[in-house]
DNA sequence: CGAACGTTTGAGATGACTCAAGCGTTGTGG
DNA sequence: CCACAACGCTTGAGTCATCTCAAACGTTCG
């Protein structure tokens, strides 16, 4: 099933075969969106949310050159804009990173939703605050640490995500961005971003090459990131 | 009343006189704090959440020598830990900045509320959601701007955010922080921090002296800070 | 008056940036 | 099938922003 990922291995929380039935009946439309496109600009307003299937996706805000900052990257099976059924209007761009699958979610059928099972509407705010979490996690990467420590946590992040929605055997996962996007979620110029990744290859702690994320020693690069995984929510 | 600032001037919302009898009514306490407390450790199980009436407070990550990223800070208004409501564990630290007034509203209360008018649970659905946005800004500004653009982006959010709520009249506000504050909201040294300021002042954009700000010039601090509010969902 | 705290300034070190060029791989059209 | 264009990765050299360490200064409070 399209759902079958969402707030799956998430703490506190389980959706029942009946909810997911639910919110699989409220997906109008399937979609295979090509890599690198904008699907939503700021400001616009939506009358629908997207749940990716399939495909990593991204949301980022431009500065006034056009260089951007992306404030979160989406793994399969995260409700990328759900924020944008209260909110209405976005202040952040929703755009593809690789091809993906995506199922378009109708707010007015989340109205109906949350009507009919207030439980199932708790779980959809929920799904909301662990975006909000990982927004944390990231305002701690960029505030707090150096370049290398940066990419690396932002790299066990990614590993802890997939491995929840079993994209990662939790030693090596695809990853089909270049340096320049990495570049963009870490705040570093993309030719720093590659001396990081030799670093962290002659460290020993990681490769990445050719869109395959390589964990040589998980413990030392969570160390090297200061990762403590705990804001994410995922199940123990 | 306390919750007289609770999404004031906020797009897409306002509460019913009743709505916010209602929320008003779920104060089950009101508590003096003083300046630098600690209210909530991360991983800690909250059965209420907070408030804030009166006063600056902050949330926090700790790095692993015990320095501070500073996650969000809190205006009069502010629910501060909702999320602790569907989230039940924070993955961060709550503190207070100044002495505050707050107001302890027990979850079960907010369970009765939920149940009782889903239309007041929506809004604090969305309230949840516009400190998510913050945090988005948050990023964008330590991604994507260098050391003066950061302050300076700074001061003009949080002068707006002071607007809005009545505690700025957008030229001049009082703001009971420390240059070692701003350094751990902005990813700065101290040391750095005051420079900045010293610049700001020279460039007849902003002078923060003796918990004052003053904003000299509005237009050309958004400008140095590339500052554009619309992230904060203010009431046009 | 002295202690505590926050602010200010200086000098030197360093991490990240900029600019520039070369390399490797992939895909495409002649 | 080869040439080459496009793209992403890699490396070098020099610059600049920010950090570190250190000290002095001002204010507040006991």
């Amino acid at each position: 099933m399209l759902t079958d990922r969402f707030l799956i291995n998430k703490r506190n929380v389980s959706l029942s075969p009946g909810e997911r039935e639910c919110l699989e009946a409220a997906i109008s439309e399937v979609r295979r969106v090509e890599p690198r496109r904008i699907l939503v600009k700021a400001g616009d307003t939506l009358d629908h949310s997207t749940l990716l299937v399939e495909g990593i996706m991204s949301r980022h805000i431009d500065d006034k050159n056009g260089l951007r900052q992306l404030v979160a990257i989406h793994v399969p099976g995260d409700f990328v804009d759900l924020h944008a059924y209260p909110l209405k209007t976005l202040d952040h761009d929703v755009a593809t990173m690789t091809t993906t699958t995506v199922g378009l979610v109708p707010h007015r059928k989340l109205d109906d939703i949350i009507a009919a099972r207030p439980q199932l509407g708790r779980k959809l705010w929920y799904a909301t605050l662990l975006d909000a979490a990982i927004h944390r996690g990231w305002l701690f990467r960029l505030g707090r640490l150096a370049a290398v420590g940066r990419v690396a946590h932002f790299l066990c992040e990614t590993n802890a995500r997939l491995a929840a929605v079993g994209l990662s055997d939790g030693r090596q996962f695809p990853l089909a961005l270049t340096q320049a996007d990495i570049s963009e979620i870490c705040g570093l110029t993309p030719v720093h971003v590659n001396r990081v990744m030799r670093q962290l290859r002659e460290e020993r702690l990681c490769i990445f090459r050719s869109s395959i994320v390589e964990v040589l020693d998980p413990a030392g690069l969570a160390a090297r990131g200061q990762f403590d995984p705990s804001y994410l929510y995922i199940d123990p």
